[in-house]
DNA sequence: ATCGTCATGTAACGTGTTACATGATTGT
DNA sequence: ACAATCATGTAACACGTTACATGACGAT
């Protein structure tokens, strides 16, 4: 079982784990969120399915046939302890990330699944690690670039800048992001507060 | 030739034809370039000597070995007329791409690469139709989270509000490279006459 | 009767990843 | 003498892509 918990997963795997984490799925569920828009995850059966096998083979989700209509069957997988315990770490796990390898994207997708895996607090504490994290790669950034604003053609300082405003964009983002799940908690508070 | 005119080519594989595409280069100096941050291909001697290989196999690049040491040859490939057509027709593609499929990084990579392969006005112009190509996207886009923004779960909200602010980024970057290509480009006319 | 959607799968293929392997040259 | 860097490669592996294949169900 640990050794399971040792192996990395695809953003593939992760999504999928992370669809099937807030309700039960089939294979073809998962293709039609896929498909609309969104991320760059192409969901062809040929990587959905094959997916979903070695994930239950891993034990992550769990299959069952429903016999709707007799001939073919249908199969609804639902997230296992072993794959909530996995989503969880994925979910949780520090941001050394964001900004040097791991692409925005990926952090999204970990954003997206943190609904009802953290709490608003964890959630806020999250984003400011997140914030913290961008901030300390963004200075020795900007000082780079403009050490080599002369020197470097300009092709190549324009690439740089976008790197800089991309940075920029997501420290932003973080900042919006905590506003609106903090004002989200408290609206949530309030309500609850009525209610007693 | 016409058929491998019509294969498609892998970012890594447009990457290294850049790249030789400025000047000759070896594997290991390919290998050093995309060592140094900037972008998420990985660099490894796994990927790129058997790149090489098979670009040198499908003529869009020519190697030629240095014997410098008598013993380990080093081999230093230079662009073919094919591989310039390619990378040509690559960078100059219209780019209904962006914002679509297409991922940011991919587009810079293309931009980097028009370099010395589009003149100033060319560029510009490359640049113009970007910007009308993102603000089309754009405007749907928005009109689609306005739409929804009452609807969704909050970090639903929130991605999507990442992915317009992505969009926003690179609109805004659009217009700083054509300000800045185009100050460039004054400059040079006026260096050029002064000379005369 | 036929078309679109629901629904699941497989097979070939290509490419990137990781890890291993070798050896020359240069600097200390 | 030894380490770091230059320099090239291979082999196993895993994953995603494309294309193909099947068939039930509901609507027109």
């Amino acid at each position: 079982m640990i050794d399971e918990l040792s192996r990395e997963l695809t953003l593939l795997e992760y999504m999928i784990l992370g669809l099937i984490g807030s309700e039960p799925r089939t294979g073809y569920d998962i293709m039609s969120v896929l498909e609309g828009d969104a991320h760059r995850l192409s969901a062809s059966p040929g990587s959905i399915y094959p997916a979903l096998k070695r994930m239950e083979k891993n034990k992550l989700i769990a299959g069952q046939v429903e016999v709707v209509h007799e001939t073919r069957p249908r199969k609804t997988y639902s997230i296992t302890p072993l794959g909530e315990t996995l989503l969880d770490r994925w979910v949780r796990s520090p941001l050394p990330v964001i900004g040097y390898r791991e692409e925005f994207e990926v952090f999204m997708t970990r954003f997206l699944f943190t609904a009802n895996r953290l709490t608003p607090n964890e959630l806020i504490e999250w984003l400011d690690t997140c914030e913290k994290a961008i901030e300390q790669y963004n200075v020795p950034r900007r000082n780079f670039l403009e050490m080599l604003r002369s020197t470097a053609p300009i092709h190549q300082q324009l690439v740089w800048e976008a790197k800089l405003m991309e940075l920029n964009m997501q420290r932003e983002w973080v900042k919006i992001a905590r506003e609106r799940i903090h004002a989200e908690y408290q609206k949530q508070l309030i309500s609850e507060t009525n209610k007693q």
